[in-house]
DNA sequence: AGCACGCCGACT
DNA sequence: GTCGGCGTGCTC
């Protein structure tokens, strides 16, 4: 029979007296787990019914522990139902940290992505909510009327433990688990006391067993008593000859162990002191009382409104004034404010040219109408997008809504935030990844609060909790850092028109050369049928064009330069003829230059010329990068790194050679070349330390320095009026990734970069350096031509039936042993083609409008990661087919064989790069 | 995930 | 005989 006092009391007489169906709350718990991932329902005790709301987070017992979670649908259950139900133990937040949008969001992203719920709610709240469960001791009941009844030395034998059990907290779960478990009590001496428990014996009577013990006991429980709830590990510390006696009280529920969860950052708080009189009576006051320091106090608050921070004071002098009356001095919240202190000139709207004016138009209607709408905003560089964000956003907030802006981490500069907090001031929050947790923690706050209506940041921006959003404006929507490359494998892009559905908003795609798939949805006519052999896009794109740059500024020329002719000539540098001379000419004129190089550090890969050792990374199996400064060859990768060697490590030979080329040997090129040239390195190298990306492009502005040289983080949005040269050193260093994709990205980085010269008085000029000047990404980027780019790569996208004319799914999976994992692989690969089958899809893309392909298993381009060998499968699909939920269902009859031969699987849909 | 259970081998 | 290794199963 069952024990327990409080299970078969207190629990079914709640419900018997309940006068409406109790309450239930349908939690997702914080395990971010498969066999965890589906909602766990939970009774809502009646002290907190009027307060939970769905996206509400809440504390409840899980098995043996106290875990996180959110409530995502409340309902009444019958108590029938109900009864073998544990109760949700802490309300965690008065105002949900999720509006009710979000949980459905998270809905469809553990859906579409192929992860768990509470992976996905995880990204949508920020850190300093991720609510760590902390232990603690506390004297049960029993023990504290022992305390209080029996004084040192009296024995109280009226006392009985049926009926000090009753009392035992009825919420702690941990009582209640080791309870029902340890049902059979096993013989050990430290047990005795739990026999007591069970009601066989009395508290008094199993410590007559130890009488020796009961000082100490005492002394340990009036310790507790005093400090609750304590760390069960700092009990310990203090007690360290105790341990035997804190777990016998543990066991016996003397000592009950809790289990909260603690916001990792809280609130931030500030003591304000402030006037009780009115400033005639202070001056009256000040006049009389003879203490310096206390008139000094008065005349500050009246001078301030009768309203200061206490920090700002004299604290003696402020107490001796509270403690006559004349002030309070109390706690109120502070936000973090990031940018205090800053001045941001209000600015207005500018005119705008016609093109403009007819895409503002265009955004505007659909703002007015109560649809939702995505756009995609095809404007070259310097053809104002910016403003006509601006004024779209300053439109939806004279609907009384609010606006997401999505920019990719790397433009989020000051000068990018200065223009939103110039024209909108205290209505912005930014989210940045460069705020302290405390910070972002108070941006996001001001967004929950209402207190602001725009919100902008990278990412993660698109989860801001607002209510009624009226419009979600992405910028550069071509950047690859939208996709999350961790779980949850979101596309910003995607989540934003699937939030915007959700609140009837608008989406505007902005970009000068958008990803070929947002293109393409943007092209597709919507209202016809498609061409037999085209993919219907993900989602119905408008297409809205500014071709025009505003004041009239052409494009810079652009030359191209074949690196092969310029080897046939004899130059064997990585500087070609003309581009050495356009540095010099720059350097003549004062006027300055940025140098574009995707590859840091200073060669790409040590080789030894005898024996042909090449030096790899031991758990990677990629190239190590040799680093000048720090003579060091490291990984990329994994960050692993060792001194560079001299001797070949295989065969001793001393013909060991770094081969290829980096920004650092471009820097000590340049140095070598133009004696006396001012250089700026800017790559994830230079650029860990905060504040030293904005730093270097600060000093460069102010013309401390000639050349800009770096990697694509030069491309993006900088606006140097001095700058007239942008030099490519090598344009198809990306054209030969394993990556369908490549065309696309060299395109875009190169048209971007170009963007950079000449944008002001002075005129531009472009050079760029290849070994394949034929290829089309390189002549059409030279001709600032997107549409021809556009056309051409679709093509090709068409021929390999690659995105848009399919969707994708990578399945990768990792093991240490490597023929194990092939084996396993191949089986996976076998699994999701039988599946494929037995649903009756075609497997063959190029014949049907609707199949599916699994291609591979293969070695993943990267092949071994921190001593993991990797291999993948691609799966392509096209039609009507949900390609999540085919792969959900591929991993869950993969499941036991992955977990039997601990092999990690990972399903990544419409992967960014195919590694 | 994490925590507790159970079933094995290496010791006082 | 016990301690503790890891494999397995469960969490409203």
């Amino acid at each position: 029979m069952n024990r327990n006092p409080w299970s078969d009391n207190n629990e079914p007489r709640l419900f018997d007296e309940a006068k409406s169906l109790p309450l239930i709350a349908r939690i997702i718990v914080d395990v971010p787990s498969k066999d965890t991932n589906r909602p766990f329902d939970y009774i809502v005790p009646e002290s907190m019914s009027s307060w939970i709301e769905v996206g509400s987070r809440v504390s409840v017992p899980f098995g043996p522990r106290t875990l996180q979670g959110f409530v995502i649908e409340l309902m009444h259950g019958s108590s029938i139902e109900s009864s073998k139900l544990k109760k949700v133990q802490q309300l965690l937040d008065v105002v949900p940290p999720l509006p009710p949008d979000l949980i459905s969001l998270a809905a469809w992203m553990s859906s579409r992505y192929v992860c768990t719920y509470t992976a996905c709610l995880q990204v949508m709240i920020p850190s300093a909510l991720k609510g760590k469960s902390e232990k603690a001791v506390r004297l049960g009941a029993e023990a504290a009327a022992y305390l209080q009844q029996a004084p040192a030395s009296a024995w109280d034998e009226s006392s009985t433990s049926h009926e000090l059990h009753g009392a035992i907290d009825e919420s702690d779960s941990r009582e209640q688990y080791r309870h029902t478990r340890h049902a059979a009590a096993s013989p050990s001496e430290e047990l005795s006391g739990q026999q007591a428990v069970m009601g066989e014996e009395t508290l008094i009577g199993s410590l007559l067993r130890h009488r020796a013990d009961e000082p100490l006991l005492r002394q340990v429980w009036q310790y507790v008593q005093a400090h609750e709830p304590i760390a069960a590990n700092k009990l310990l510390e203090r007690f360290p000859h105790a341990s035997r006696l804190i777990k016998t009280s543990l066991l016996a529920g003397w000592l009950v162990e809790t289990e909260r969860i603690k916001d990792r950052i809280g609130v931030k708080k500030l003591k304000r002191v402030s006037l009780n009189l009115s400033f005639e009576e202070a001056r009256q006051h000040a006049a009389a009382i003879r203490a310096k320091r206390q008139q000094e106090v008065l005349s500050q608050l009246i001078d301030n409104q009768g309203e200061l921070p206490l920090k700002d004071l004299n604290a003696s002098a402020v107490k001796a004034l509270a403690d006559k009356g004349l002030l309070t001095i109390d706690d109120v919240e502070v936000l973090r404010d990031p940018y205090s202190g800053r001045n941001f000139k209000p600015s207005e709207p500018l005119p705008l040219t016609e093109e403009q004016q007819g895409v503002f138009d265009r955004i505007k209607e659909a703002l007015d109408c109560d649809a939702p709408q995505s756009f995609l905003l095809h404007g070259v560089t310097g053809s104002g997008k910016t403003e006509v964000y601006l004024q779209s956003i300053a439109h939806c907030l004279e609907q009384g809504k609010e606006a997401i802006v999505l920019v990719p981490e790397i433009s989020l500069t000051p000068q990018m935030v200065e223009r939103f907090k110039s024209r909108f001031g205290s209505k912005v929050a930014v989210m940045h990844s460069r705020l302290s947790q405390g910070e972002r923690y108070d941006e996001w706050r001001k967004i929950r609060e209402g207190r602001v209506q725009v919100a902008i940041g990278a990412r993660s921006a698109v989860f801001a909790p607002f209510q009624h959003i009226g419009l979600i404006i992405m910028d550069e929507e071509h950047e690859t850092s939208y996709k999350q490359e961790e779980t949850p494998r979101y596309h910003a892009r995607d989540v934003s028109i699937e939030r915007a559905r959700l609140h009837h908003a608008v989406v505007v795609l902005g970009s000068a050369t958008p990803s070929i798939e947002t293109y393409y949805s943007a092209k597709v006519k919507h209202d016809e049928p498609l061409p037999r052999g085209l993919e219907p896009p993900l989602y119905p794109l408008k297409m809205l064009s500014m071709q025009e740059r505003v004041g009239g500024r052409p494009m810079p020329p652009v030359r191209i330069v074949d690196m092969r002719e310029q080897l046939k000539i004899g130059n064997r540098s990585m500087f070609s003829g003309p581009l050495e001379q356009a540095i010099e000419e720059r350097l003549e004129r004062g006027e300055q230059t940025v140098l574009l190089l995707n590859r840091r550090g200073y060669s790409t890969f040590v080789m030894c010329r005898t024996c042909g050792y090449v030096a790899q990374c031991p758990e990677c199996d990629i190239s190590l990068t040799y680093h000048m400064k720090t003579e060091h060859l490291r990984c990329h990768y994994c960050g692993y790194t060792e001194r560079a060697p001299s001797l070949c490590p295989s065969c001793e030979s001393e013909h060991i050679r770094f081969f290829g080329t980096g920004t650092q040997k471009v820097e000590e090129q340049l140095a070598r070349r133009f004696p006396g040239i001012r250089v700026i390195r800017m790559d994830v190298d230079t650029t860990t330390e905060k504040g030293s990306h904005e730093r270097m492009l600060q000093q460069f502005r102010e013309r401390k320095a000639d050349v800009l040289l770096g990697t694509q983080m030069v491309a993006k949005g900088l606006d140097f009026p001095y700058v007239t040269l942008v030099g490519v050193i090598a344009a198809d260093s990306a054209l030969h990734m394993p990556d369908f994709r490549a065309s696309e990205k060299t395109f875009q980085l190169l048209t971007q970069v170009e963007g950079r010269a000449g944008r002001h008085h002075l005129p531009g000029e472009v050079i760029v350096q290849t070994y394949a000047p034929e290829h089309y990404s390189i002549t059409y980027a030279s001709g600032h031509d997107y549409t021809g780019f556009a056309s051409d790569e679709l093509r090709h996208r068409m021929a390999q039936m690659v995105p848009p004319f399919s969707r994708i799914a990578l399945l990768t999976m990792t093991h240490e042993q490597l023929p194990l994992l092939v084996r396993a692989a191949e089986n996976a690969a076998l699994r999701i083609k039988e599946l494929a089958e037995r649903k009756g899809y075609l497997q063959s893309l190029h014949h049907a409008t609707e199949a599916i392909d699994v291609f591979g298993p293969v070695a993943s381009p990267i092949p071994r990661i921190k001593n993991k060998y990797r291999f993948q499968c691609v799966v392509k699909c096209r039609g009507h087919i949900d390609l999540s939920a085919l792969m959900a269902e591929a991993m869950a009859t993969l499941e036991p064989m992955a977990k039997e031969q601990h092999v990690q699987f990972s399903v990544d849909i419409d992967p960014q790069m195919m590694m």
